[in-house]
Parts: C-alpha cells; sequence; structure tokens
DNA sequence: ATCCAAAGTTACACATCCGTCACTTTTGAG
DNA sequence: CTCAAAAGTGACGGATGTGTAACTTTGGAT
C-alpha cells in the first residue's frame, strides 16, 4: 500500500555512524547524510524531524547491542574468562567511544529527543551495574585488590582503549601487553 | 600614535580557552568571541584572518607554556621526584587535553594555519621527546618494566587523566590512587 | 482500472556564520 | 592644533544549514 523504500533503517544507521565518525556532530547534517544515503533532504524529514532526534534514537540502538554483548559475557563462569572477554570486546570497536561522547553533546529540544536521552541514561546505567558487579566478583575472588573503588578499576580498563598504537603493534598483542600493565602495573616487583 | 586596545593579548587567550571548552570547536565563533570580550566581530578581523589562524595561534602559546613546565620537571634530581612531579602537572589542569584534541580539528586553510601547525607539531615532538628521556631514566633505574614499550608507558599515564571521579574523592587522593594503580595494578600480588 | 496513502522531490523563507569594505573614533608625535 | 596611524564599528553579500509546504511518484488493496 506504499511506495519501496530508498533505504531501511539499518542503512540509515549504518550512514549515521560512517557520516558522525566522519565529521564529528556538529560536521553531520541532513545535507551530508541525504547526499550520502542518495535521497532528498526532505525525505530524511518525513521520519525525523532534526537530526538530534536521529542521534539520539540511533545512539539508543547502539547502545542497546552494546549491553547485549556485555550480558552475554556475565555467562561466562571464571572471573579470568569474563575479564578476557571484556577486553576483547571492548577492542572490538573502538569508535563506540567516540560516538558514545558525541551522544553526550546532543541538546535538547523537544519531548521525544528527552525521552531518547532519558532511555540512553537508563542503559548506561545498567551497563555501569553490569560491571560493577563484574568488578565485586573480582574482588570477591581476591582478584582484584579491594582498597581500589570500583569506578577506578572500570575506568583504568576503559581510558585504556584510547591509548595511541604508535609503533602499530599488532591488535591482539597490543590487548595483551595494556591487559598485563592494568594488571601488574608498570613497576618491577623489586 | 594610536588608540588604546579593548583587550590585551593575554584576554584574548583565555577568552579563547573558556569558549572552546564552553562551546567545542565548531561552537566557538567569532560572534562568540566579540561578544564576550564586549567587541565588535570585524574588530578581531583587524587580527586575525580566521578563527583557525587565532585558535592555532592561541595553540602554539599553550604548548610552549606547558613545554616550559615540563622542561623544568626535568631538572629535578631522582626519577621519583620527576614522576611525582609529572602526575601533578598532568592533573594541574586537565581541560589541556579537551584543548589539545581541538587543536587536531583544525583545517589548513593558508600558510600561516600551515606554519602554526607544523609549530604545534615540533613543540609536541619536543615534549614527546622530553618525555621519552623520562621513560628510558625510569627503565635505566629499573623501575619501570623493561619490556613494556615508551609509548604505552606514557599511554597509561596520560589517558588516565580522563578517568572520570564519581564519587568525587580529593584530588591529591585520587591522583595518588591513579599512580598506585599504574605502578603496581590492580591485581592482588597472589 | 482506479484510488489513496506512503515515499520522495523541488522550492522557498528563515537563520547564522563568514569575510570585507567604507566609515568613525582615539591618541600621540610633530 | 592638526593629522595620520591604529583601533573600532556597522552594514552588506555570499554561503550553508534548517524546517516546511506543495507537489509528484509508486504500488498494493479494492
Amino acid at each position: 500500500m506504499a511506495r519501496e523504500r530508498k533505504f531501511t533503517k539499518e542503512e540509515l544507521y549504518h550512514a549515521v555512524k560512517h557520516l558522525l565518525l566522519k565529521h564529528g556532530y556538529d560536521g553531520f547534517t541532513f545535507t551530508v547524510l541525504a547526499s550520502f544515503l542518495d535521497v532528498s533532504r526532505a525525505a530524511i524529514y518525513k521520519y525525523y524531524d532534526n537530526k538530534e532526534e536521529l542521534i539520539s534514537e540511533y545512539m539508543v540502538y547502539e547502545l542497546i547491542k552494546f549491553l547485549n554483548d556485555l550480558k552475554a559475557i556475565g555467562e561466562k563462569k571464571t572471573f579470568n574468562e569474563q575479564f578476557d572477554a571484556l577486553f576483547d570486546m571492548i577492542f572490538a570497536d573502538l569508535s563506540l567511544y567516540e560516538i558514545r561522547a558525541m551522544g553526550m553533546q546532543i541538546p535538547i529540544i523537544n519531548k521525544k529527543i528527552k525521552n531518547n536521552k532519558q532511555k540512553i541514561s537508563g542503559i548506561i546505567v545498567e551497563l555501569y551495574s553490569s560491571l560493577q558487579q563484574f568488578v565485586e566478583l573480582g574482588k570477591e575472588e581476591k582478584v582484584f585488590k579491594k582498597d581500589i573503588p570500583n569506578n577506578l578499576i572500570l575506568g583504568m580498563i576503559f581510558e585504556t582503549v584510547n591509548i595511541p598504537n604508535r609503533g602499530n603493534i599488532p591488535l591482539p598483542e597490543w590487548v595483551e601487553m595494556i591487559k598485563d600493565v592494568i594488571c601488574h602495573g608498570l613497576f618491577t616487583k623489586d
């Protein structure tokens, strides 16, 4: 009962991700997006009132995917398996953290966006509590030191993603080295 | 032989820093800057052809200051003193890293900007080699593990700055904890 | 075959930033 | 006092992004 669409939701989200990474939040415009999708700009307005709405909705989609992946980790049995899986997952798609940072600067200009941003916050809370459990497990099993705050442990893991790999060490090797430093530190054990 | 200026170079740089942090690179415009300085927009064009030129020049100024601070560290005698001083310096002004990231996205649209960006690169190289020396010293004194690449050691130190301090632990205590984790790791020494 | 709702397009009015130019104001050297 | 250089202003045209409205195209239900 309707004409065929020129792009699917998946294609749209893929384009959003690609163009956000390429041009940054401010550089991402409906003009650029429309040209990328080979569609008129007005066509996009049929589905989204403005880019804030589109991007915030895309973020929800992306974060839910990430949360599901994370939950899968929780099903591994030993702590060490979980720890390894977490690292692999974090390094699997480094672009996600850039995207997440852009999500922070979406201004709330209407109800729909406010709603999406609340969803995003909710997912992040869930994500966070999921990770808290992981850290607690590590402390119970006496792997993590008890006196380090959970936030710092998680922060260490998530920030080291951004360390620039100059010298282009192959990724698996690089991940192993970072993991080792996080676990045992930079210092020799005198 | 001329009229009095309504803003000094120091005031200008201060405004640039403040507004870059507040609005981001794209959100920083001569309109915003002029209004902040209580001056007409055209007045700024008397000194800078465009914002790229202004920002790149400001970056040079800011990085030179940073480099000088860093060199002062090199004069401390023991490695441990240097290590402590480096941490204090890095955490002294966290906004610097946001600013530095913005410097990356200045497009080269004329000779002057190209020149400034080359200066910036030069300073960063100098900064980097200064830090390399520091790391080498640490390795010679058998404080740092020898098999960790220098880049990774420096990366660990510089990226941990960005770990969000939820729970608002007082800064000195927070810095100490991060330092400890970096040095000795998250794991208990089984 | 025809009809209508969803998909898509073209075009317009509005806003903002950009760079420039002609103009005025200030101020100190002569 | 005067006058020229430097500081500052206001206003314009161009470029680009935004949101909307009137239009055409498509294709399945009847």
